[in-house]
RNA sequence: GGGCGAUUAGCUCAGUUGGCUAGAGCACUUGCCUUACAAGCAAGAAGUCAUAGGUUCGAGUCCUAUAUCGCCCA
C-alpha cells in the first residue's frame, strides 16, 4: 500500500462529498422510533458570496449535526436561501442599468421575471460553496423564502395575524431610505455619530416682530415643515410665553409656542421646533397637541413644499442654502459643533429620513411578551448566556414593526383593494370579487413584506406550515439555532415570536451565538477594506478539513476571532499528523495473520492499558464539551490525546512489538490496540474534519476486512458518517467478548506512565545538554532508594531503554555516582550518565545548585501554606493532604540533589 | 448616556463552581533528513496574569473603582 507522506485534500474532498450525497447519507425522514435532532440553517442571502462568517457558522452546525447523527439521532439540517428583497432588487437593477434600463421602464411583471432569471442562474452559488466546506445539509429539503410553499406560509401568517388584530395599516413616522425608495424597520437603520452642528435660530414673535424666540436644531432644513415650537411646561424661562404665536422665518407660517413634558430643558435653548412629518418625537408631540403634519420632502430626499426657492433641491443642499439665507437675515445667532446620531440605510448606507407615511405594521407588545415568557420558562436557552440580556432588552423596548416595503421583489402583501367601494380584503388567496359591493375589480396592494417577515417563519415554513406535516410534528421545535449576534433581534427574537404565535411552540431550544471573524488587526472583514479572507481560496490551499479544524481551535465560546491566514497551518499540520499516524498503523496492517492467535485480557500490556485509558478519558471530555457547545475544548482534548499521548508515546513504545515477528501474540495485541484507537480517533474527528477521516476509515476498513480479530467492531457501516460516536466504556473486544479493565490497575498504570515519562525526559535532557547524538545509546545508572521503585523500573526497563535510547541500564538501591557523570533527579531517583572526560565539574555543580534553588523556593511556598493554621483549618482535606504530599516529595528530591552536589564538591576539591 | 465584552509569554489565545511552581499554537534558541510524519522529532528559553484597593487560609479566577481597546443600544 502506498500512501503519500503528505495528506493531499484536493484528491479526495469532492469524491467523498458526492459519495455522501449520492448515498443519501444527508437525508432523513421522520421516524418516531428515534429521537430527532434538527437544525435550520440561517438562510444566506441569494446574493451572498461565502465569507468567513458563513464558514464559521456552517462549520459549527455541521459539527453538531454530524456528531448527533453519529450518536444515533434522526438528524435533519435544513438548508436554503433568503430572497433578500432590497439587496436582490439592487443587484438586478444594476444589471439593468448596464443596458441603460431601469425597472420602471420594463415594468413590475417583467422585472420580477428578470429577478427570477437571475436567481436561477446565480442564486444557489452560495449553497454550492457551503458544500465545499463539507456541510451535511439535507439538500432534498432545500428551501427558498420565495418558493411556493414558503410564500403560502407568508400569506397565511399575514392573514392570521391580521385577523387576530396584530397587523394594522396606518400613517406613522417610519424610517425612509431615499435611495432605495422604501420604508425600513427600526432595526434596518444603523445609527452613527456624525460631527454636525447645532444651529440656534431665532423666530420672531408675530405680535412683536422685533422680539425673537430662539430654538436650537440639528436639522434646519426641516423648519419648512414646522408647525409649532415646544418648551417644557416646567421651564421657568418660558412659562410666560406658552401660547404666544411666532412667525416662521423664510416660510412665513404662524406657529404657536406649546408646552410638552417631553422637551428637555437642558438641550440647546430648551425650546425645540416641531416638525411632525419628519421626526418621531415631533410626531408624537403633534399627536398630543393635534397639530397638522406638513410633509416637505419627496420620496427621493428632495424638497417639496411651498417655498419655491427650495423646491426640488436635495435635502442637504437645502440645508446649506437655507442656513445661508437665515444667516443673511440674521436669524442664526449661534452655531455650535454638535455630535449626534444619524441613521443610515443598512443596505446602501444612505442617510435615512424619518418620514410620515402610510404603512403596514405588526403590533409587537403582545408578541414580545410571549417571547419574554418563553425565555423565563426556560424554553429557549442562549449560549453564551449573556446574550439573553440582549434578546430580552430588545423585546422589552420594541416598537411596532413596519413590515411593508415599497419595492417589487418580495412577498406582495395579501391585501386586495376593491376599486368599487374601497374595501380592503385580507386573504391568503387572490380575491376575485368584493364581498361587500360585488365588484370584481380588485387590485392587490403594491407593497411587499419585509424579508425578515418570511425569515421569521423559517423554522416552520420550511417544514410545510401551515399544513400539519409529518416533518413539522417530528422535527419542530428544532434543537439548536447557530447564528451571529448581529441578528438576535432581526431574526432570532422574531422567530421566537412567530413560532409561539403561529405554531404554539418556540422554534428552537438552544441558541448558540458565535463570535465574529475579524482580521488580524481586529477589524471587521469588509469588501471596502479589502481585508477579507476568502474561505474558498483557503480551502483550495489548505483543504476544507484544515479550515474547519483551525477555525474550531480558535472558537472560544462566543468570542470574536482574530484571523490571519497562517492560522490555518495549525489545522493542516494536525491533519497531516493524524494522516501519518494512520499511515503508520496501516503499514503494519498489511500482512498479518492473526487467525491462529487467541487473545486474553491479560495479553494487553502496560502501554495498551494506558492508551486505552487515555482514550476513555478523552471520550468523556470531548463529548461533554460538545454538549456544552464548547467546540474548542472538544477539539483541544482530541488534539492533545492524539498528538501527545498516541503519537508521541504510544506509537513509539509499541514499535518493537510490531517489528519483532517472533512473538506473534504481542504483535497482534499491539495491532488490535492501534486499530481500535485509530478507529476511535477517526470517529471522534469526523464531525470536525469529515473528509480525510472518511478517506482513512475506508482504507483501514479494506485492510482489516477479513480479519475479525483486528477489525474494530464499529467498522460495519458504509460510511464513517453513520458510524457510532465513541462511548466512554473502557472496553475492547477480545475475540468477540467485551471486557473491561479494572480501576485499580488503571490508576497504577497512569501513575507509572507519568513516572516513566519524567525519567525519559530527564534522560533526554542530559543527552541534549551534553550534546550527545540521539543515535548513540547511553550507558545509565538509576539509583533508587527503595525496593519497590527498583522493581518498578526493572519491570519497565525495556520501555526506558527504548524511549531514551539506553544501553547497559543499571538499576540499584543507593548506587554511588561515578566520578565523571551527568546527573538528574526525578522524584527520589538519581539518574547518572557516566561520561568520562566530558563533564565540567563546575558547570555540573552550578546546574545542581540551580536545581536546589528552584526546588527550595517551591518548598518554601508549600511550607508557608502548611505552617498557616488557618490553611490547615479551613482548606478542604484533600488540598491539605496534597500539600503535605508535595512537601515530602520536595524534601526527598532536594536531599537527592544535595547528595549529588556533595559528591561534586568532593570531586572539585580533589 | 446605557449595556456587554476584552486586557495572561514577542504574536494569537486557553485557563467553567477560587487550590497553579500559570498552559497551548506560532515565532525564538539548540541538536536531529531516527524506516508514520521536516506540515516532523528531541531538548530549551520566555509572563509582577492592565492598574489600585478589597473579600478569603488561599485570587489569573470573586467584589469595587480606574485606564485602554472593541461591539451593541439610545
Amino acid at each position: 500500500m502506498e500512501l503519500p507522506t503528505k495528506y493531499n485534500p484536493k484528491e479526495i474532498e469532492d469524491k467523498w462529498y458526492s459519495f455522501w450525497e449520492k448515498g443519501g447519507f444527508f437525508h432523513r425522514v421522520p421516524d418516531t422510533e428515534k429521537k430527532p435532532y434538527s437544525i435550520v440553517i440561517p438562510p444566506p442571502n441569494v446574493t451572498g458570496v461565502l465569507h468567513m462568517g458563513h464558514a464559521l457558522n456552517t462549520i459549527l452546525q455541521d459539527i453538531l449535526i454530524r456528531w448527533r447523527r453519529m450518536q444515533g439521532y434522526n438528524t435533519v439540517w435544513l438548508p436554503g436561501t433568503d430572497h433578500a428583497g432590497i439587496a436582490t432588487q439592487n443587484v438586478v437593477e444594476r444589471e439593468l442599468l448596464k443596458k441603460g434600463l431601469n425597472r420602471e421602464q420594463i415594468g413590475r411583471e417583467k422585472f420580477i421575471e428578470k429577478v427570477w432569471d437571475w436567481k436561477s442562474e446565480y442564486g444557489s452559488e452560495i449553497l454550492k460553496q457551503l458544500r465545499k466546506l463539507g456541510s451535511s445539509c439535507d439538500w432534498e429539503r432545500e428551501r427558498f423564502t420565495m418558493d411556493d410553499g414558503l410564500s403560502k406560509a407568508v400569506r397565511e401568517a399575514f392573514v392570521v395575524l391580521y385577523e387576530k388584530g396584530l397587523i394594522y395599516k396606518g400613517k406613522y413616522i417610519i424610517n425612509w431610505c431615499p435611495r432605495c425608495l422604501t420604508a425600513l424597520s427600526d432595526d434596518e437603520v444603523e445609527h452613527e455619530d456624525h460631527e454636525g452642528h447645532l444651529w440656534y435660530i431665532r423666530y420672531p414673535f408675530r405680535d412683536s416682530p422685533h422680539l425673537f424666540f430662539t430654538i436650537a436644531t440639528t436639522r434646519p432644513e426641516t423648519m419648512l415643515g414646522d408647525v409649532a415650537v415646544a418648551v417644557n411646561p416646567n421651564d421657568e424661562r418660558y412659562k410666560e410665553m406658552i401660547g404666544e404665536i411666532l412667525t416662521l422665518p423664510v416660510v412665513g407660517r404662524e406657529i404657536p409656542i406649546i408646552a410638552d413634558e417631553s422637551v428637555d430643558p437642558e438641550f440647546g435653548t430648551g425650546a425645540v421646533k416641531i416638525t411632525p412629518a419628519h421626526d418621531q418625537n415631533d410626531f408624537e408631540i403633534g399627536q398630543r397637541h393635534k397639530l397638522e403634519s406638513i410633509l416637505i420632502m419627496n420620496e427621493d430626499g428632495t424638497m417639496s413644499g411651498d417655498v419655491p426657492d427650495y423646491k426640488g433641491m436635495d435635502r442637504f443642499e437645502c440645508r446649506e442654502a437655507l442656513v445661508e439665507e437665515l444667516k443673511e437675515e440674521k436669524h442664526i445667532i449661534k452655531v455650535e459643533p454638535h455630535s449626534h446620531p444619524v441613521g443610515h440605510c443598512y443596505r446602501c448606507r444612505t442617510v435615512t429620513e424619518p418620514y410620515l407615511s402610510d404603512q403596514w405594521f405588526i403590533k409587537m407588545k403582545p408578541l414580545a411578551k410571549a417571547a419574554i415568557e418563553a425565555h423565563d420558562k426556560g424554553l429557549v436557552t442562549f449560549y453564551p448566556e449573556r446574550w439573553t440580556k440582549v434578546y430580552l432588552s430588545w423585546l422589552e423596548n420594541v416598537r411596532d414593526w413596519c413590515i411593508s416595503r415599497q419595492i417589487w421583489w418580495g412577498h406582495r402583501i395579501p391585501a386586495w383593494h376593491c376599486k368599487g367601494c374601497g374595501e380592503t380584503h385580507i386573504r391568503s388567496e387572490k380575491v376575485e370579487k368584493c364581498s361587500k359591493c360585488g365588484n370584481s375589480e380588485l387590485v392587490q396592494d403594491e407593497d411587499v413584506l419585509d424579508t425578515w417577515f418570511s425569515s421569521a417563519l423559517w423554522p416552520f415554513s420550511t417544514m410545510g406550515w401551515p399544513d400539519k406535516t409529518e416533518e413539522l410534528q417530528y422535527y419542530y421545535p428544532t434543537s439548536t439555532l447557530v447564528t451571529d449576534r448581529g441578528i438576535i433581534y432581526f431574526w432570532v427574537a422574531r422567530m421566537v415570536m412567530m413560532g409561539l404565535e403561529l405554531n404554539g411552540e418556540v422554534p428552537f431550544r438552544d441558541v448558540y451565538i458565535h463570535g465574529t471573524i475579524l482580521d488580524d488587526l481586529g477589524r471587521k472583514m469588509s469588501k471596502s477594506l479589502g481585508n477579507g479572507i476568502d474561505p474558498l481560496l483557503m480551502i483550495d490551499q489548505y483543504g476544507a478539513d484544515a479550515i474547519r479544524i483551525s477555525i474550531i481551535m480558535l472558537t472560544v465560546e462566543g468570542q470574536d476571532i482574530k484571523l490571519h491566514e497562517n492560522r490555518f497551518e495549525m489545522g493542516r499540520n494536525f491533519i497531516n499528523k493524524v494522516w501519518n499516524a494512520a499511515r503508520f498503523v496501516m503499514m503494519n496492517l498489511t500482512d498479518n495473520d492473526s487467525l491462529g492467535v487467541k487473545i486474553e485480557e491479560d495479553d494487553y500490556e502496560f502501554e495498551d492499558v494506558w492508551i486505552l485509558n487515555c482514550l476513555s478519558r478523552v471520550t468523556v471530555t470531548c463529548t461533554s464539551a460538545l454538549e456544552k457547545y464548547r467546540f474548542n475544548e472538544a477539539i483541544k482534548s482530541l488534539y492533545e490525546f492524539i498528538w501527545n499521548d498516541f503519537c508521541d508515546w504510544y506509537l513509539e513504545i509499541v514499535k518493537p512489538r510490531l517489528y519483532d515477528s517472533a512473538d506473534e501474540k504481542r504483535r497482534i495485541v499491539a495491532l488490535k490496540t492501534l486499530t481500535h484507537v485509530l478507529d476511535n480517533i477517526l470517529r471522534f474527528l469526523h464531525p470536525f474534519a469529515p473528509f480525510f477521516t472518511e478517506e482513512i476509515w475506508h482504507s483501514v476498513k479494506s485492510l482489516v476486512e477479513n480479519n475479525r480479530l483486528i477489525a474494530p467492531e464499529t467498522m460495519v457501516n458504509e460510511s464513517l458518517m453513520v458510524s457510532p460516536w465513541p462511548d466512554s466504556n473502557l472496553s475492547i473486544n477480545v475475540q468477540g467478548s467485551a471486557s473491561s479493565l479494572d480501576g485499580v490497575k488503571i490508576h497504577d498504570v497512569t501513575e507509572t506512565m507519568q513516572f516513566l515519562q519524567s525519567l525519559v525526559r530527564a534522560t533526554r535532557n542530559i543527552r541534549r545538554s551534553m550534546n550527545l547524538p540521539l543515535k548513540q545509546p547511553l550507558e545509565i545508572i538509576f539509583s533508587v532508594h527503595d525496593q519497590e521503585t527498583k522493581e518498578r523500573l526493572d519491570t519497565h526497563h525495556a520501555f526506558l531503554s527504548q524511549m531514551a535510547n539506553l544501553k547497559e541500564i543499571d538499576i540499584g538501591i543507593n548506587r554511588k555516582k561515578p566520578d565523571s557523570a551527568a546527573s538528574e533527579v526525578v522524584d527520589t531517583v538519581q539518574i547518572f550518565v557516566p561520561l568520562k572526560g566530558l563533564i565540567n565539574l563546575e558547570t555540573e555543580r552550578q546546574k545542581q545548585l540551580d536545581q536546589i534553588k528552584k526546588l527550595e523556593s517551591h518548598l518554601a511556598i508549600v511550607r508557608k501554606k502548611l505552617l498557616n493554621k488557618n490553611f490547615i483549618k479551613n482548606a478542604p482535606v484533600h488540598i491539605v493532604a496534597a500539600e503535605k504530599e508535595k512537601e515530602l516529595e520536595l524534601r526527598g528530591q532536594i536531599e537527592k540533589v544535595k547528595d549529588i552536589l556533595d559528591d561534586l564538591q568532593k570531586n572539585i576539591s580533589n
